[in-house]
DNA sequence: TATGAATGAGGGTTCATTCAT
DNA sequence: TATGAATGAACCCTCATTCAT
């Protein structure tokens, strides 16, 4: 809670964003921070711990801030739109930039990639809370499974980042948006056939 | 051509798959090679370029074998059929397993991102064709952008063996694969309306 | 100004005069100052950044001495014997030798190379203000350029220490030393013609 | 005597001059003559023995050219102009360059330096038989030691190249030449006392 | 006689980490 | 609580040299 450990954390997001996981060393972070090398292990003990914290802190803000803004949506349409705001404010604030380059680095096995996983469950719980919403009393229903689509949803949106971050292209999320709009408006009319589901 | 070169070449790949990219240094590979770390010198003129190498290698290789496979399928279940052996072959022969490791670890700006981007260009292009002819004809074809969806398949690609990568979990490709296999039966189902497209 | 930031330059220096320019190496250096080769580059951006760092340090120091010590003399006999007092002085704090091999190993164009091409423009200068004084109304002032002479004679300083280091010989410096104190004595017996010079 | 080993030993020279004495490697060497690295160690058992032979090589070639040119000269003056041509030859030719990188790089107590040094002598020498002559019947003959001079003019000749070097500036040479010139014509004035020596 | 591949030691440099202050 | 100096392992890469061909 001390004041210098929000420090360390937001200087290691940042050394994430703009030297990649490979150039996040204690040096790089504690200059972004302006404090000594040292600090990060009085208050971590590792870079490994430093991470892993600095990864649920942005994860688990912006997690409640998906779910804030998504509360109560029923239909894809909005749904998409809210998902490009969103998008636009993860670039903004460089989370997605930073846990990219968590995925990116995070070995097999290191209890960075265990936390990211369980992360990761998390996402795809809320994206899973959203889909339910959205194909509840639609025939495709029958086709999907809510748990495997949301995790391929959290996929895409994973290799989507990866690739905008490749080449600094900006464009390719852009038109992934678009897209989602037009089959968001063909899926919204689809009628709901039943009306009564899971809440009784 | 020389021999040792592929030596080096698939001591690189094997490299990338076993210890990722950060561990991907030049003794980690002479040593899995079973060779002096200096031939690495001898035949590239830098890691970078052999990393080059490397990928352009593997990523040649298996788009050759998917458009031999993929060639005439027309329609969705049997793509996703031998979509599911391709990546199949992608986990064993580690190819995916490298591939991924250098979209991790390829700093954006330098020469093995570019190449990197190239690359995925032409797997854009290649999952264009073959949306294209399975789209040919159906009504869905007016909502779709093929070449957007085309980027977005290689996306998902490139974000599941991520998210399979972290954790080890194979049993999300398995499920997705079946996923895809329940939504192509109903694509299937789906009548062309016309019948003269492209090639008349 | 770090105690420890002038054992390097001290290591530094040492090891040019044991190893030379090309043995002088990080590791050496560290070896000979008892420290981790690590401190060097806590110290200094770069080995060429300690060596001029060095070069100077011991440059500048010399040249202090020198001036004191020749300050207002102005014959020629008494200067030869002061000279071969500070050459010795040079020799035994290793001064000489240290700056021979950085002119030795100094590539031209490099920082090294241009930062010791101004120290030795400063000892021209003060071979210049020598020389001068001891021409001071002389005949032969009449033919002598004394920035030429001055540069001269430093390019002969550095000539018979390069050879004297070639093979260990101490010999051939104080056979030089005697030489000049033979024509030194012939130099002193031309009469000064004019009495009222530069400073009246 | 084959030929290759001399376009070896002309390799190392012209090698010496663009890359300096550390940058003079094999590879180096190989890339400029047009041979393979091995072909060195085929007529040379090492590269300081390489080194040795390319010393002498050019070494003596200079010598006899030097003799040659001022045979029976025995007026400072044009023994100056002489000196001043020989030595814009010595800079064309490049040997000069490649001498000066030898004492550069030569550790003393090696092969090459013993080589060094009776190549020293061996202009020393050269210079004590002109100076000789130059001095014969005058009066300062009785205040100069001939080797002691001879080995100062090598010394000195030896500095000049140094610091020429250093910064590529020729310029300094032309002044010590000119400076030079000018005492020759005041040395020439002074009469020749006794008529009959050394060779009756 | 010449080649090109290969070796292994050692070069400069960086880094996570520790510790006295 | 924070600092900055120090460590030593490891990294990439180069080199003299060897050797099969």
């Amino acid at each position: 809670m001390s004041d210098t450990r929000t420090r360390v954390l937001d200087a290691a997001l940042a050394c994430l964003v703009c030297h990649g996981y490979g150039g996040t060393t204690a040096r790089a972070i504690a200059q972004i921070g302006g404090f000594a090398p040292g600090v990060i292990y009085y208050h971590f003990t590792d870079l490994d711990d430093l991470l892993v914290a600095a990864l649920t802190h942005t994860s688990q803000a912006r997690a409640q801030r998906y779910r804030a803004t998504l509360a109560g949506i029923d239909r894809a349409a909005p749904a998409v739109k809210l998902l490009r705001e969103l998008y636009h404010e993860d670039t903004e604030t460089g989370h997605v930039a930073a846990i990219q380059e968590i995925y990116a680095g995070a070995r097999p096995g290191s209890r960075l990639a265990a936390e990211l996983a369980a992360e990761t469950r998390r996402w795809e719980e809320l994206a899973a809370e959203l889909l339910t919403t959205l194909l509840r009393g639609k025939p495709l229903a029958t086709s999907v499974r809510v748990p495997v689509v949301a995790s391929a949803a959290v996929a895409f949106y994973l290799g989507m980042e990866t690739l905008a971050h490749l080449d600094g292209d900006r464009s390719r999320p852009a038109a992934f948006f678009n897209q989602a709009a037009r089959l968001a408006a063909v899926f919204d009319k689809i009628p709901r056939t039943r009306r009564r589901d899971r809440q009784p």
